[in-house]
RNA sequence: GCCCUGAUGGCGGAAUUGGUAGACGCGCUGGACUCAAAAUCCAGUGGCCUUUAAAGCCGUGCGGGUUCGAUUCCCGCUUGGGGCACCA
């Protein structure tokens, strides 16, 4: 060991020791507690950013503190490797897909290991090779063959550039993320899985996410979107069907003056068809095509309607009402068709007004200031019932009940429950992604390909064109199959899986990820699931973890998955930022981990970007900051190396001689105690670091004087350097060596902290007129309220600060202060 | 519009159940060491008033309230960030 900090030096030899002894690896070990700490998995785009470096420090430093407490701790790593930025090399640049990608992973590999984490690599996926997507596929079937994954024909976001369907997520503000044209709407048969059959758990069990933060569940809970309510059953005169409609105001049903489809609600051609309405009605929808989606959505965009010559009759007053199309009418939400009752419906009233169509009020507001009968505005809060027949003089809540219970009775509608969650769009026309192992057979529709036949491999023969259909379609052979059920030719699926199913269940694959019998062993799943802590950008709080969610439930159905929600706690960390905005290309302010690997290691990248904020906060970038981290790392080294020589032959036991062994004490164990809860309880690296900072000041302060306790000292650094360790461990495996021992840091126990030394004879408290500070004093700590009053009031400077002035109440709280309330 | 969050020195941030606001770090100022500088070590550092010190006053986005005591609890605002949104 030098006296000169040699990072690079340091970190090499570390890390090779690490790798030598394979101290990562772990195993199922009933005799010990399990903990499952988990980083959610980067695509491997090639380098690793700012981001990556916080999300893995926060892993790393919680899997390491688990360790040392003596958990059977998993940590491992793996690349959500699939996706489209390897595609577009390969349109672009005429590279191989595969080769691209596993380069990348190789690169960002060597970047994680130099970064100095725990993982246990041995359990490594790549969700790209074939033994992590034969799994998938796996899964996949058997979504299948419990009716919940179908093919279905529907308007998809449609790109008329390149010529393919986008993800919703692929459209940003209504054009195409790549080549920026507006993006249109086109019908395709496409594969979906069936998440509203699971809508109703995913909501309900968000409350038994205690681990989670608030936000995000209250974030998925707005995009399950549940709302109770009434489905309601309208007669059209002179049609032979039945109009269905949703409302949440079941209570508002007499006050129904007409009713509004959607355009392209199914009803509407015939409702008008060789009716003089028919022309008009193809040129309102005619109109709608020209818009794009977000003017179609958009809450700006001015109400419009059109009668469309038909009436439905209110079931409840035998009331004719017309029926319009309205541009306001979604055609994918509720029944694509809505009763409207302007008097208590803000845009229903507007579009009343507009269209000059009767407004019936039926809730009574009971305020003087509005007449009823001549409404300025709906009314949307609650009331008296009034012109509703059996349910007048009700308050409109109980109204609701009454009512639903009501239409029951009379089979004109039920109570009903719909959500905004639609179904989930799986089907990519892309190559690099999981092929969907189904075939369609001209005798048995589309079947699924026989287990033991799996993996579907992804073919090589491909062109990459970046237009028209799946790439997969130029293979000469993929799409040649044999039905599985009757022998017959059958033709392969040419649509691979949206990647969000590749990330929806690699935490399970972990537990057993090189097994090639199944996608995990059930008992080895059970011993380590659930996660226990998930980390990982916010970004991903609604798609992906409500999409684990929903695959882990249904694993769990079918007896696959031990535990019905993945992960116990979560942790969303904040962004990097640099002069206060996101690290990114195009502003051009990215400082990469490599740079600062390279001028300052490993252990102060980790230490700087821990320190600096907690962990579910944004970090503003600092470059001051990372020259105090270093510094911090340089004073603690030059702290044991000095130290260490004349420490050598120290005893190992120790007494505390002197009131400055007695403080050195006091700093240690409070530190120990706070780096300890700091960690555990609130992750709040931050001030746990702070904490080991006061006890090196502490240590320093010690170092000054004339009379040392050796062994007291010995103690004291070592305790340090274990402290340390997780957040920075090689410069703490080198100090720990330095120190004389021979073993890793990495199974040292955590060190315990001693009660009584934090017990002080004496203590500052405060002396307080009217709850402003006066005076600053020691008392005796430990001390009753009563001796505790005594005490201060005794001290002289307590009775001058009293001098002359009347007594009230004396507020008496030991160990801190007492608070004398006066007159005069 | 609805929902969730946050607002504390020059800066990042502490204050864990209502009990000394500003821990720790950055920056800045001064000192020691040095021929000098860097590095290092030590000390100081919320504002106002004051030659200095003592003392005092003000101070956690704003306005009220509860309390012996409020960054913390309650009511009403301002404002930053995020999510959802013609959702029937």
């Amino acid at each position: 060991m030098d006296r000169q900090y040699d990072f690079a030096a340091i970190e090499k030899k570390w890390q090779k020791y690490w790798a030598d002894k394979d101290l990562f690896s772990v195993t199922e070990d009933p005799e010990k507690q399990k903990y499952y700490v988990l980083e959610m998995f980067p695509y491997p785009s090639g380098k690793c950013h700012m981001g990556h470096v916080r999300n893995y420090s926060i892993g790393d430093v919680m899997a390491r503190y688990l360790t040392m407490q003596g958990y059977n701790v998993l940590h491992p790593m793996g690349f959500d490797a699939f996706g489209l930025p390897a595609e577009n090399a390969a349109i672009k640049h005429g590279t191989r897909p595969d080769v691209w990608t596993h380069d990348n992973m190789a690169e960002m590999t060597e970047q994680l290991k130099q970064l100095g984490l725990s993982y246990d690599w041995d359990r490594s996926v790549a969700t790209c090779t074939p033994e992590y997507y034969k799994w998938m596929q796996w899964i996949f079937i058997q979504f299948f063959k419990k009716g919940l994954a179908y093919k279905k024909k529907k308007a998809v976001n449609w790109c008329p550039s390149c010529q393919t369907v986008l993800a919703n997520e692929q459209v940003v503000d209504g054009v195409c993320e790549r080549c920026k044209t507006p993006v249109g709407k086109k019908e395709l048969e496409q594969w979906y899985l069936k998440i509203t059959d699971y809508a109703e758990r995913l909501l309900d069990d968000l409350d038994k996410l205690e681990g989670w933060p608030l936000k995000v569940r209250t974030m998925q809970k707005n995009w399950i979107g549940k709302s109770t309510g009434a489905q309601v059953f309208f007669e059209i005169e002179g049609f032979d069907q039945k109009l269905e409609i949703f409302t949440t105001r079941p209570d508002t049903l007499y006050g129904v003056t007409y009713m509004v489809l959607a355009p392209e609600h199914a009803f509407v051609q015939e409702l008008v068809a060789g009716t003089e309405y028919e022309k008009p009605v193809a040129e309102f929808l005619d109109r709608l095509q020209y818009l794009s989606d977000i003017d179609r959505n958009s809450t700006t965009l001015e109400k419009e309607g059109l009668f469309i010559g038909r009436y439905c009759v209110n079931p409840l007053t035998g009331k004719r009402v017309p029926i319009y199309i309205g541009n306001y009418v979604l055609t994918d939400y509720g029944t694509g068709a809505i009763m409207a009752v302007p008097a208590h419906d803000q845009r229903d009233f507007d579009f009343a007004k507009k269209y000059n169509i009767e407004i019936i009020p039926v809730i009574d507001p009971g305020d003087p200031a509005i007449d009823v009968n001549d409404l300025q505005e709906a009314f949307l809060t609650e009331g008296k019932m009034i012109n509703s027949d059996r349910f007048n003089g009700m308050n409109n809540r109980e109204a609701l009940d009454a009512i639903v219970a009501y239409i029951e009775e009379k089979g004109i509608g039920k109570a009903s429950t719909i959500f905004r969650l639609r179904d989930w769009l799986i089907s990519r026309q892309r190559y690099w992604g999981t092929p969907i192992p189904m075939l369609y057979c001209e005798h048995c529709g589309w079947v699924p390909e026989k287990e033991e036949n799996l993996p579907v491999l992804l073919p090589e023969d491909v062109e990459f064109t970046g237009k028209g259909e799946s790439p997969l379609t130029t293979s000469k052979t993929f799409q040649n199959g044999v039905c599985p059920v009757c022998g017959a030719p059958a033709r392969r699926e040419i649509d691979t899986m949206d990647t969000f199913l590749d990330s929806s269940w690699y935490f399970l694959r972990y537990c057993d990820a090189r097994n090639d019998k199944a996608p995990w062993d059930k008992e080895k799943a059970k011993y380590w699931m659930s996660v226990d802590q998930y980390i990982g950008g916010v970004e991903h709080a609604i798609l992906h973890l409500l999409y684990a969610r929903f695959f882990t439930m249904f694993l769990y159905d079918i007896g696959m998955s031990p535990v019905e929600e993945p992960f116990k706690n979560l942790l969303t960390q904040g962004m990097v930022l640099k002069d206060g905005s996101k690290m990114s290309k195009s502003v051009g302010n990215i400082v990469s981990p490599e740079e600062i690997i390279a001028k300052y290691g490993a252990d102060t990248a980790r230490l700087f970007i821990l320190f600096t904020a907690p962990p579910e906060k944004e970090l503003e970038w600092s470059d001051a900051g990372v020259e105090g981290s270093y510094r911090f790392l340089n004073r603690v080294y030059r702290l044991v190396y000095d130290a260490a020589d004349e420490l050598k032959d120290a005893p190992a036991a120790f007494t505390a001689q002197n009131e400055d062994d007695k403080s050195l004490l006091f700093v240690l164990n409070s530190s120990i105690k706070k780096v300890g809860s700091d960690l555990k309880e609130r992750f709040n690296f931050n001030t746990a670091i702070s904490a080991i900072m006061v006890l090196v000041n502490e240590l320093y302060r010690y170092r000054g004087l004339e009379t040392q306790n050796k062994a007291l000292l010995k103690y004291a650094l070592d305790c340090l350097v274990l402290l340390l360790s997780p957040f920075t461990p090689h410069i703490c495996e080198e100090m720990w060596e330095h120190l004389g021992h021979s073993e890793s840091t990495y199974h040292q126990p955590w060190p315990k902290y001693d009660e009584s030394a934090l017990v002080q004879d004496t203590i500052e408290i405060v002396f307080q007129l009217n709850g402003k500070v006066k005076e600053k004093l020691n008392v005796a700590s430990g001390l009753s309220k009563e001796a505790f009053q005594e005490a201060v009031m005794a001290e002289e400077r307590v009775q001058q600060q009293l001098a002359g002035k009347q007594i009230v109440k004396i507020v008496s709280v030991p160990d801190r202060l007492l608070n004398v309330v006066v007159k005069g």
